[in-house]
DNA sequence: CTGAAAGCGCTTACAG
DNA sequence: CTGAAAGCGCTTACAG
């Protein structure tokens, strides 16, 4: 191949000048449908694509938006990028798409090749991890910064996240309007936020029927012990009758550990087997297998629509001091 | 803010000349230590990122690559894409993501999407989604094109992919070697040709130690049927001992089926706490959760390495007729 | 080792 | 509705 086709060769080509040609592309002056014609027909012969290094370079302006993920490989990250994308795409925005893990200076590395890039916006997905340096790099460069989260207590940025404390109430609710009483919750790191916040809903959702909150039939989730954990939670107190598990791991586990004495796993729905039925609500997205395969109750926290959300806030350029907060959805 | 700060402001601050900062930007010039210095003081001080827009219009370089991918939250190609975002991270290159779905349209869209931004090369993460339109755009723009996959039968591109037929058959000799002379295999759709590829592998793996391969012991994925499809296999066929599972949804239906039938679960290490105790050998990715956990054996493709190599090559930019297979591992 | 200057491909007032 | 021309911020021969 010589040389690129350049805007150059299509004015020519079409017999009108490198103005009427730019113009047509963005769309911005209005260009009679017989010119128009005449271009696209330029375009189309000589396989023309638009550079748009130099369009940005030009204009000033991008049409390009910075992701920082600490991990695509969670689904609840993989959805929000999927959200993300179908909202960038939709308004002809590309995604730039960088991925943290738990550095800080990786963090930092990552902000600093998107704005090299000129993206005109980052959404951060990056959980718990602290973004202080970030923001003021950031700034500095006036590119605006979003937070798409699971749960979050920074307030001096635009955050979108998922409403913990309300899934888990509805959870338990559920699960109460059931007839269950006696009620446990699995799993999650003590240290997270997230737990927390549903921890929180989980005792907003016993008190409003007269039920208490018991720490004795809550397990976190300490990695190498949490099978053996779980049978002694159930063990002890074999009259609980069902768990909000804090993840689909969890909730795997625990159908291990219910198989194994000798117990069933129910829904609804579905048929128990064995006398001593466990019900189950857990928290994940729809992304993950055997939640989608429709066999558990669970608690959706609408990851691609916090992407969607912070896509779209983004690219409108608002400033929004108050967290949006994402309904989850209860999939029964 | 004002003007955003150029090389100029910086050349200004250092007192040299802007070559003399471009040089040393690119660390292509000799450029004496004392005047680095300078320029590395200036940069600091001005808050100076280098406009890559600019930098790559007039070397005509770009250090971008673009990927197309499927679908994100399938946890196969998160992999893949957490490989390639190594390498390119590793190599100063960053990473347009684009996400496609099932569309023969879109797919060309996010091609001629990352054409215009100036791409030095595509991955394509498309399972078995047909591409010849997209090279035929690619090869005119001269942008080379690989593909990492989990199987394939395209044979006029560059591809990394897995070796499913040598993953099976290592899984299928294990179990052998542990005794099993029923061995099932569960899951997949019909058409998919990673799957006949691991049915290959399996009779690989039957054949060789004089055992015969058994349509009737095989069950392919249909939606709706799976569960009560499991159920009548391991009621006809109660002496099967073991299955190899497509993936970690297979397993989890299986789990759930031989859980409901009262048999039990095992792995080599694990105690059976039933009479009837089922092994099972699934494929899927160290991100699937419950593999994870480490309760059940698994042949890992290696997804993420899959990315790497694919990255690297594309990076090299060798064209290689023969496709890159990646050796599984098996996670016992 | 350093400087002056051309030009990458586009956009955008400006004048017609 | 269209054309000639300046300039976005950088790189890169070229000459010193």
């Amino acid at each position: 191949m010589a040389r690129k086709t350049t805007i150059h060769d299509v004015a020519k080509y079409a017999n009108v000048s490198v103005t009427t040609v730019s113009l047509a592309l963005s769309g911005k002056g209005r260009i009679s449908d017989v010119t128009t014609q005449k271009i696209n027909e330029a375009i189309h012969q000589l396989g023309y694509i638009r550079n748009k290094n130099a369009a940005n370079l030009r204009s000033g302006q991008s049409a390009m938006i910075g992701v920082i993920v600490k991990d695509i490989r969670d689904p609840f990250y993989a959805s929000i990028i999927t959200g993300i994308n179908e909202i960038l795409t939709q308004q002809g925005y590309v995604m730039f798409l960088t991925q943290s893990g738990n550095e800080q200076t990786a963090l930092l590395q990552c902000a600093n090749s998107l704005i090299e890039q000129g993206v005109s916006g980052i959404i951060l997905c990056l959980g718990e991890l602290i973004t202080d340096e970030l923001k003021i790099v950031a700034d500095r460069q006036s590119i605006p910064l979003i937070i798409a989260a699971q749960s979050s207590n920074i307030d001096n940025m635009t955050i979108v996240r998922s409403d913990n404390r309300l899934g888990a109430k509805l959870a338990t609710e559920y699960l109460i309007n059931k007839g269950h009483r006696q009620i446990g919750y699995l799993g999650g790191r003590m240290d997270s936020l997230t737990r927390a916040e549903r921890l929180a809903g989980f005792a907003d959702g016993l008190f409003k029927h007269g039920l208490k909150f018991k720490a004795e039939w809550t397990v976190s989730h300490e990695q190498p012990e949490e099978l053996a954990d779980f049978e002694q939670l159930l063990k002890l107190h074999p009259n609980i009758s069902a768990f909000l598990c804090h993840d689909s791991s969890t909730t795997l586990s625990l159908m291990l550990t219910v198989s194994k004495l000798g117990r069933a796993l129910g829904k609804g729905r579905m048929i128990s087997y064995f006398e001593h039925q466990i019900e189950v609500f857990s928290f994940g997205t729809q992304a993950e297998i055997y939640i989608a395969k429709n066999l558990i109750n669970y608690i959706d926290n609408q990851p691609m629509e916090i992407g969607r959300q912070a896509a779209d806030i983004l690219l409108q350029n608002t400033q929004i001091s108050t967290p949006i907060v994402i309904k989850p959805e209860l999939i029964i």
